[in-house]
DNA sequence: CTCCTCATAATGTCCGGACATTCAAGGTAC
DNA sequence: GTACCTTGAATGTCCGGACATTATGAGGAG
């Protein structure tokens, strides 16, 4: 624990909370957080203080707080959905009700100069590489090429993704989850060999996604995914208040 | 004003927190807005309690307030970005460079029934229409149709479109400021007359953008945007924290 | 063993005060 | 008239205390 430093320019209670948080991921809190008064107490400041240190965290949902009951940290273990218009597509065609299932058409490791440069890795790097077509139901939906580096992502070539998502897999077999990233959409005319592979018309368009994610500040994946676009399309809702939010899935409901 | 209510179930913060807002909604506070001391002294309550039931209204960016200045309520006039996709789209081109301008294809009130459903009116409800082809530098770039209930937007039927901005002109002209809506985004490959118009070859695939806009509640338009596809594309950052969010222009800075 | 009661601990709410820091405006010296 | 200084007002930070409300677990009555 680092002390508090009561003559530095920033507030006491901003140290605060930079030190709890820094004690929140160490995971010296696993066991019990402790509360309000005890941490009082331990850091040497007024319950008042404490409190708007917690304040963040509390919102941020890393801190849980009730009334009468023991303060907890946010349960670790919590399926972050892995955002970003793949899962908005994929979601929207589950809703549906089609079957989802995956034709994997290579599992491997490679080295590719062009993503690991896109990666910000040496052009040598050993990558692990899966490409897959899915399909939602009997049709095709999407031509989706992975690269990661082979260093985390090794304990996952053994893995069936025929029907197992990567980012399960990811979180289960290697301890990664992503935490955030960035992503180009364009909107293009499948070239001949996709259009074969994804069984559509020369006259069908197609979303070309592609992605990089990060997971503690390092790249862990550059992706490009081709959707067909005859079936499928990006939904979304944005106000002044929430921004803009893709819509995973239709929220109109028939019941009622 | 609302007296407060002491021995109510809501906390006093919150009682304090609605009336301000209410209070600022009715333009009450247009010159003015008073600071912690004074409210505190008006409703009875100690500073802390004021601090607290202000904190969601600066959070907001409702009110501002710095040390030692004149507290303030945001500006009303502030123009709030129509967000969306379409904005991100034509601010990464407005980003490149490259001037804007439009040919108005069309500008008159008209009925139309499939529309006017879609915006929950009835349908012989006399709607204003803009159709315009929007230039990026010397190339056509998208293809905007506009519906608007004519009721709002007739003001709007002598303006330049050639160069203004439609959401400038509501907001100006009708006093409509755009507060939420959703759209809907596919990937399709425009029809020989929508090529014509764009000037582009057979093989460009596009986006096609639906959007419904709602002000108060209540659907102000409802528009049909087709963009180049070759030349444009989506780009977004997501993260555990922020959620997903439509990057407007490019962050990289060639500069330092 | 079960159910109820009660003590305990934790957060939520609210009050009071004090000092530091900053911005804006007005007044003064030149 | 301009530059500087002083003063006032406002928020930021931090402390102390008090009581209310709620969840949990221990202990006793039946």
């Amino acid at each position: 624990m680092t002390a508090l430093d009561r003559d530095a320019a920033t507030p006491l209670w901003r140290q605060l909370q930079t030190d709890l948080e820094a004690r929140l991921k160490s995971g010296e809190f696993a066991e019990r957080f402790p509360g309000e008064l005890a941490l009082g107490e331990h850091y040497g400041v007024s319950r008042h203080t404490v409190r708007q240190a917690l304040r963040q965290l509390r919102a941020d949902g890393l801190v849980l707080a009730e009334r009468g009951r023991q303060p907890r940290i946010a349960p670790a273990s919590e399926i972050h959905q892995p955002m970003g218009a793949l899962y908005s597509l994929f979601a929207r065609v589950e809703a549906t009700g089609l079957g989802q299932h995956s034709l994997v058409r290579a599992l491997d490791v490679r080295a590719d100069a062009v993503v690991a440069d896109r990666l910000g890795l040496e052009g040598s790097t050993p990558l692990f590489h899966l490409e897959r077509v899915r399909h939602a139901g009997d049709q095709p939906l999407a031509l989706d090429r992975v690269w990661m580096p082979a260093e985390i992502a090794a304990p996952l070539l053994n893995a069936d993704f025929t029907h197992t998502s990567l980012y399960a897999e990811l979180a289960e077999r290697a301890g990664v989850r992503l935490e955030h990233g960035s992503e180009e959409i364009h909107a293009v005319l499948p070239a001949a060999a996709e259009r074969t592979l994804l069984h559509c018309s020369p006259t069908t368009a197609g979303f070309s996604i592609h992605r990089i994610g990060y997971s503690g500040g390092a790249p862990v994946e550059w992706r490009h995914t081709l959707v067909r676009g005859d079936r499928f399309a990006l939904t979304a809702d944005f106000s002044a208040q929430a921004g803009y939010r893709l819509r995973p899935a239709q929220t109109r409901t028939a019941a009622s």
